[in-house]
Parts: structure tokens; sequence; C-alpha cells
DNA sequence: AACTATTTATAAGA
DNA sequence: TTCTTATAAATAGTT
């Protein structure tokens, strides 16, 4: 893969030993994380080079590959396997399971996967989704009525006092004067007439129309008028 | 490098992550190797499939490698004991918090604890699991509609069929005669008597009746003619 | 497991 | 070292 084809063996000169080292090393690397990544595998590389500099890649840790690896090659240093090591082993070992299943579960919740899965697998995930979708909604809505509800609290008092001033400021002196750049605090303008109540009031939930493709829409039918 | 770009990300679908890991292991080792040899490097490699079987390749001893590796880090020996219970300590925790961490994501996935998530949290929410319904409804419906199609060719296959052994057995002795009910099953023996006209008839495929009405209805539309 | 159309890696050159 | 480019090699999608 370059201007010519070479043959595999040892490269004399060596700067350009050096440079293809550099070069080869990167592709190396890169691909090995490219394994991990598609192929999901736990991958481990070390390179020394003739000089003796080190460049490694592990897709976990250095530490777990070799660890792993001893324990495929039952090579376990003759060390010890203490009963404290191997508690420690199983339990990461069932760790691991339950997490696995868990993964495999959840990428089957986000749609992946499905495969190999029979039509009563699909349906009930369909219902658990169709159950979780509702009560996203639920809670979501909720927190929005909220948030309003707490807004036209807010908003009202801010009248009231409004209103207070008002009197204050102006008394009878000019009850029905012009008073039309009267604010409140949050900006918002009120009706001119401070006789005449604010129409803040509560949207109605609107139904949950699934499939309803515009959340913008749906959001933007919420509002004070 | 192939027939088409793919991006970085892992592989869905497990048959072609499974041979895409064969292909591109062999890759990795092959590549490895040639480092060694054109480089003069020492190099070692570590593959673990996400079956948990074990794919490796050292220039020297892997021995060797790791020892090297171990003595650059200046890490303490994997044998130690007291380390080894530590690693595996770590090891066990990491697990136990992605663990935890799997299962927080998951349970909001459930549509449950939901408390504490943001409106736009719940959104993002929201439209994952509407992802997934739809991959999930896709999914089972193509599986039911395939069902169909196989049962449907089939089903006009056997009728042609009996419309031959019809014609065998009759001959022109009854053209017009009563043969509209004509039917064979799948596989099944014809009766005894030729003479008597067979009044086998094929089941049509039992709807499965499913809790929306409205895939029920759609699905009920496609039968055999 | 083979086949190829493409993408990717990289040898050589600057 | 880094960039460029022509070419070899790897491999994704298909059969």
């Amino acid at each position: 893969m370059g201007r010519g084809k070479i043959v595999i063996r040892r490269i004399d000169n060596s700067t350009s030993r050096q440079v293809t080292f550099s070069k080869r090393r990167n592709g190396l690397l890169k691909k090995a994380k490219e394994l991990a990544i598609l192929c999901d595998a736990e991958v481990g590389v070390m390179i020394f080079s003739s000089t003796g500099k080190l460049y490694d890649f592990a897709s976990t840790s250095m530490r777990s590959v070799i660890e792993r690896h001893n324990k495929a090659k039952e090579e376990n240093q003759p060390g010890n396997p203490t009963s404290e090591v191997k508690f420690w082993q199983r339990e990461a070992a069932v760790l691991r399971q339950q997490l696995q299943n868990l993964q495999e579960n959840h990428r089957q919740m986000m749609g992946e996967e499905l495969t190999g899965l029979t039509v009563k697998d699909l349906q009930n995930l369909e219902s658990q989704l169709e159950m979780s979708l509702r009560g996203v909604r639920m809670k979501k809505d909720q927190i929005l009525m909220d948030e309003i509800q707490e807004l036209t609290r807010k908003g009202n008092l801010i009248h009231k006092e409004n209103i207070e001033l008002y009197k204050k400021v102006y008394g009878t002196r000019d009850v029905n004067g012009t008073n039309k750049e009267l604010f409140v605090t949050n900006g918002q303008s009120i009706e001119e007439d401070p006789h005449v109540p604010v129409h803040l009031q509560l949207s109605q939930p609107q139904q949950q129309n699934y499939e309803t493709p515009t959340r913008a829409t749906k959001l933007g039918r919420l509002q004070l008028h």
C-alpha cells in the first residue's frame, strides 16, 4: 500500500526504518482501537521501538488485559491463587455478567439488536416502551404545568402589588390617567386598565397526541394570554 | 476500505460484528507481525473477542513483552498478591459503578425514576423512546409480514398442485363438475377413494390478536386469495 | 468462504 | 518531521 510493493523484511536503512516505524505504529494503534470499538473486543497492544521507546494501547486498561491474558493462559504467576483473589475474581465475573445482561436489555430498549427476538418479545418490548413513553410525557407535562401555574401565581401577585403601588403613587389624583407605561418586574406589560383583572390562565393540558411530529408546536400552545 | 465507508462505532448486527472481528483481528495481527519485522520492534498484541476468546501475537514472547511493559511503566508485577487483590477490588468497584449508571439509565427508559430530570432531559428521553418504539414496531411488522407472505406463497403453490391433481384424477370426465372446493393440505395425503372429491381446506393463518387494534386491522387485510 | 468495489494505509518523494 | 500522491492493501457489503 504505497508507491511500491515491499517485502516484509527488516528495513536496512535506519532512517526509513524509523519513518516506517512511526507510520505503521500509528496505523497499528488506530486499527487496534477500531477493532475494540467496532467489535466490542478487549484489545491491548504494546510496541517497543528498536530504540526501546514504549508505545501502547489498551481498550480497557493494560492491567486488565494482561490479567485476563494471564488467566486465559492459565499462566498464573507462581504466586498464590489466594482465596481472596479468587473471591474478587468471582465478584468481578458476576458483575461483568450482570453488566452484559443489562447492556443487552438496554440495547433492545434503544431499538437496537432486535434480531433474534420473537414477535411475542417484540410485543412486550413495544408495550414497555409505550408505557415508558406515557410516563415520561406525563412527567414532562406535569413539570411544564407546574411551571406555568407558578408563573401565573407570581404574575397575579405582582399584578396586585402593582395595583397597590399605583394607588400609592397616583392616589386619587389620577385614577383614570394614562398609566400605559406601567410594567411589572418580569418585563411583561400588563394591560392598561388596572381595574380590569389580568387574564393569566393555564392552558389546558393538550391531548397527548402520539406521533405528533412537532414538539415545538405542542409547546408553542402553552402560553399566557 | 470496503464497499462503503463506516463510522467507528460498535456494530449492532451480531453476525456482521463477528465477521468484521474475524477479518480485522487477522488484519491487526498481520500488521503487528509486519511492524515487528520491518522495524525491528518488540510487539505484543492481545485481543479478546466479545465472547471471551483470546487471540494474541508476540514478536518475542508475551511474557517478555509484558515484563518489559511493566518495567517501563514502573508498575508492580501482577504477581504480587497484595496488588492483585487491590486490582480486583478496583475492577469490581469500576464494574459496580458501570452497573449502577446503566441501571439508572435503564430505569429512566422504563419510565421510572424521572424525578430530577429537566424538561430537556425528558424530551430527549421521549425522542429516544419514540425512536425505539418505531424500530420495534417496524421489526415486529416485518416479521409478521414475512410470515404472511410465506404462507401465501405456500398456499398458492398447494392450490396449483391441487388443480393439477384434480385434473389427473378426474381427467375430462368431470371438467365442469364441482371442483371448486377441492383443496389439499400441506403434506397430507389425499383420501383413498379418488372418486370422492376431497374436502380438505387450507386453514387461514390465524390472526394473532394483538392489543393494538389498528395493527390487527391492518394485518387482517392481508390474506390468501 | 469468495468476490470486488471502495476505502484506507502507506512507500516514496519533496 | 510533515505533506503529498500514487499505489498497495485491507475490508464492507454481497453472493
